[in-house]
DNA sequence: CGGCTTTGACCAGCGC
DNA sequence: GCGCTGGTCAAAGCCG
């Protein structure tokens, strides 16, 4: 099958769109090159210097009329309806029925405790596989993923939203384990993992999967103090974590639009693609704090403040 | 005591 | 079928 007839270069430039910059935390974050794969799930392939020319390679002619038209994946409802039909599904539990009728039963003896327990076991293993079933789902209809890659110290970097971390494994072929958190809002299904690069401890990758159904919890207080300098910065951040929000939305929109055919994700693709773009990386930052997107993300009069 | 992290165990998917 | 890996669960422990 000859893909390549069909494929064409797409190009643009980083930092006149609106897919990178700081979170309102000062963490930078740069748009990343990503790649559909064929079970819909978002591949990590490089992270961009700011001002350099993005290029999306292997593109198909007839995908790039599409790529603006952002498509959100509803896969938050197919979620609800596995939970509310576990919620229907009712087992047997110690109180119910079946199970205190064989209690009050005077014949009760050893081989009968067995059958309780094994009635308890096979309802345990009915919960238990109707979760898996939820989880295979789940896995069916995964949301698209979203990857980025900022140079910090700190692994879980505050961007506005609380976590709880329900996970830790170490990854083949990194010193480095991944951490799974997950959003602490009761009706967000919202994760994120957190590793850092093996070709580049000092970045830090995090693949956000699905959107947030809330806003942010974490709403930085202003006008508390009289200090203008105070004031000033907790403008800023409130101004920049709203402006982080909406490129964060932005870009899932647009990467959810996307639609790669070929998966380019062996290991040795993808730390090529590392390799190639992290090389660049190290001036990055310095270079943004000075001249990077804060010109876009805040009123010239905030930035006179120093 | 509630919220969070740690960590071992479990399971599904995938490649061989 | 088997082993490896990623993702998740849940009990235990920690901490403010």
């Amino acid at each position: 099958m000859e893909k390549k007839d069909t494929v064409m270069k797409m190009e643009g430039t980083i930092g006149d769109s609106s897919l990178s910059g700081y979170n309102p935390f000062g963490n930078l974050f740069d748009f990343c090159e990503v790649e559909k794969s064929s079970l819909g799930i978002m591949e990590l392939l490089g992270v961009h210097e700011y001002g350099s020319t993005l290029q999306f390679p292997d593109i198909p002619q007839q995908r790039l009329s599409t790529m603006s038209v952002p498509k959100v994946v509803p896969s938050f409802e197919t979620v609800r309806e596995c939970n509310s039909e576990l919620l229907n599904h009712r087992p047997a539990t110690p109180n119910s029925s079946s199970i205190s009728s064989a209690s009050t039963s005077e014949a009760v003896n050893d081989e009968h405790n067995k059958t309780v327990d094994q009635a308890e076991e096979e309802e345990k293993n009915k919960i238990k596989k109707l979760l898996k079933a939820k989880k295979t789902n789940q896995k069916k209809h995964r949301e698209p993923r979203v990857a980025f890659m900022t140079k910090s110290e700190v692994d879980h970097l505050e961007d506005g939203y609380r976590w709880r971390k329900y996970g830790k494994k170490a990854v083949k072929n990194s010193p480095f384990p991944r951490s799974y958190y997950r959003c602490t809002s009761a009706s967000c299904n919202v994760k994120k993992r957190v590793e850092r690069s093996f070709t580049d401890p000092s970045i830090v990758v995090t693949t956000y999967e699905g959107q947030h159904t809330h806003p942010s919890p974490v709403i930085p207080r202003s006008g508390l103090t009289g200090d203008p300098d105070i004031s000033a910065a907790n403008y800023l951040s409130q101004y920049q974590q709203q402006h982080f929000q909406q490129q964060q939305q932005l870009l899932f929109n647009t990467l959810s639009s996307l639609s790669f055919p070929y998966n380019h994700s062996t290991p040795s693709e993808i730390a090529f693609a590392q390799e190639r773009l992290v090389c660049n990386h190290g001036k990055t930052a310095a270079f943004l704090r000075d001249h990077g997107l804060l010109q876009d993300v805040v009123p010239s009069h905030m930035l006179k403040q120093e």
